[in-house]
RNA sequence: GGAGAGGUAGCCUAAUUGGUAAGGCAGUAGUCUUGAAAACUACCGCGGGAAACCGCUUGCAGGUUCGAGUCCUGUCCUCUCCGCCA
């Protein structure tokens, strides 16, 4: 949410901010005047309340001295006010609604330094790590590597629950459940992130905190219980979420947050698109970080995390390079974003494996997360950040498919070894 | 699923037949002190405001009333017992 004080003084950059994102500014075109509307009718009703409030106080008053018929004289008096003020409230909640959809609809403001471009196209490699690996051989893909090697079966996942999910067995879910380990490992003993297991599962208000909701419902997979609940897409949602409407001491920050999860999208409008494999699933797993940290910080704070996930590939020695989204590739609730791209060779290509994101205050605003600083200052909107440290199945299938031998088995990374084991090579049986 | 108890500011605890949230601890600033402690003073839920001040706040949402922590309805959460259960 951006804040409206903000919106109100800067109209114009703002607008020019949306349109950079390729977003509609026609929303924009009446916060001027819902914004006036709303602030008269506040003041207005406050007025009125005012003079409701001294009415009654004074009432009180005169029946406690005894005075009867002069309480009952400025009851009549006071009961002229009611249906003022129940008018007065009607038209504040309705201004109150019609500024918080609008807001709540709109995206984030990208960073300054951020490339203003159209699309993915206008994307900046920063950096790349590692070299891809000559293969003396045809390389075949992780889906033909793993179904050959009997740990990946999409077909009976099919018949199982449908397409856009998998079964992993025997190595290949032992060498996922590495991997977990694994990450988790490096980053609560080598980076300082704190283990967290969060509900799989949580409701509206928490949606909305994080910018799923309103306007990404058809992403999720949302349950028929008249709760409300939804299944997570990302474990960024109920992590982000633990200090909804929170007043925070500045002392404890930042707050960093690392949770193993699996994550289930819906992938509606994505029919056609990475159909085949495990690169696009309605379920999978990923291990997140989240921090929340000071205004201040969360520029530095985001290179940190953005290289503590960089950190897990460079371990499994896997080549990667990283970009800046440019933003007409952003997401919602993001202000700057890093994509980590790990290198597939059977697609001769670089693909996303961890998306890295400060989103500044527009989530702390959304949940009502702040912090207060010494001194009993006013309370302040953190600043959150999130990122996969990594996704745990495009790592799997980076591992496949990078360390493949021409005999169709695979390697196993050195990093993994302890977490299999001691298995160095998964190859038929 | 059944029965019962409860939710007041960071924590603890009050509030008469409904009269407009009292107090303690912790915390912050200051006075005093060589320094600290103690004592004393102020602040000490949220928002707006330069300030004066105003509004909001007893889990949440409604209702009754001039006025609701208190009465009524719904709902969420916590705890206890019984049943079921990984």
């Amino acid at each position: 949410m951006l804040d409206p004080n903000y919106v109100r003084e800067n109209l114009d950059s703002v607008r020019a901010a949306l349109a950079a994102r390729n977003f509609p500014t026609a929303a924009l075109d009446h916060f001027a005047e819902l914004d006036a509307e709303r602030r008269r009718v506040n003041s207005e009703a406050d007025a009125v309340n005012h003079e409701r409030n001294n009415a009654s106080k004074e009432i009180g008053a005169l029946m406690q001295a005894g005075k009867k018929t002069e309480a009952e004289a400025k009851k009549a008096e006071v009961a002229g006010l009611k249906g003022r003020q129940t008018e007065l409230e009607k038209q504040r909640d309705e201004a109150d609604a019609a500024m918080r959809d609008l807001l709540s609809g709109l995206p984030n403001l990208p960073a300054e330094d951020v490339p203003v471009g159209p699309d993915e196209s206008a994307n900046v490699e920063i950096r790349r790590w590692g070299t891809p690996r000559e293969f003396d051989f045809e390389v075949k893909d992780h889906v033909d590597l793993a179904t050959d090697l009997g740990i990946l079966d999409l077909e009976r996942a099919a018949k199982v629950a449908g397409a856009r999910f998998a079964i992993l067995s025997g190595f290949g879910a032992k060498l996922e459940r590495a991997l977990v380990n694994f990450m988790l490992d490096v980053h609560t003993r080598d980076h300082g992130y704190k283990e967290t297991l969060p509900p799989l599962i949580v409701n509206r208000d928490t949606l909305f905190g994080t910018g799923q909701l309103p306007k990404f419902e058809e992403d999720l997979f949302t349950l028929t219980d008249e709760r409300g609940f939804s299944l997570i897409p990302t474990a960024e949602v109920p992590v982000t979420n633990y200090h909804r409407d929170e007043i925070l001491d500045a002392s404890g920050l930042p707050l960093k947050f690392v949770a193993y999860t699996p994550c289930f999208r819906s992938e509606a409008g994505s029919y056609g698109r990475d159909t085949r494999g495990l690169i696009r699933q309605h379920q999978f797993e990923k291990v997140e970080l989240v921090k929340l940290c000071l205004p201040e910080e969360s520029d530095r704070e985001h290179e940190d995390l953005t290289a503590n996930a960089e950190k897990i590939l460079q371990l499994l020695e896997l080549p990667y390079r990283t970009v800046v989204l440019s933003t007409g590739d952003m997401g919602f609730s993001a202000r700057k974003t890093y994509d980590i791209e790990v290198w597939l060779p059977s697609q001769n290509t670089f693909r996303e494996i961890s998306s890295c994101s400060n989103c500044g205050d527009f989530q702390a605003r959304r949940m009502g997360t702040r912090f207060r600083r010494a001194g009993g200052a006013k309370p302040e909107y953190v600043h959150t950040l999130n990122g996969s440290g990594l996704a745990v199945g495009r790592t799997w299938i980076a591992v496949i498919e990078n360390y493949q031998q021409a005999d169709g088995s695979i390697v196993i990374p050195d990093a993994l070894r302890p977490y299999m084991n001691g298995v160095e090579q998964i190859a038929k049986a």
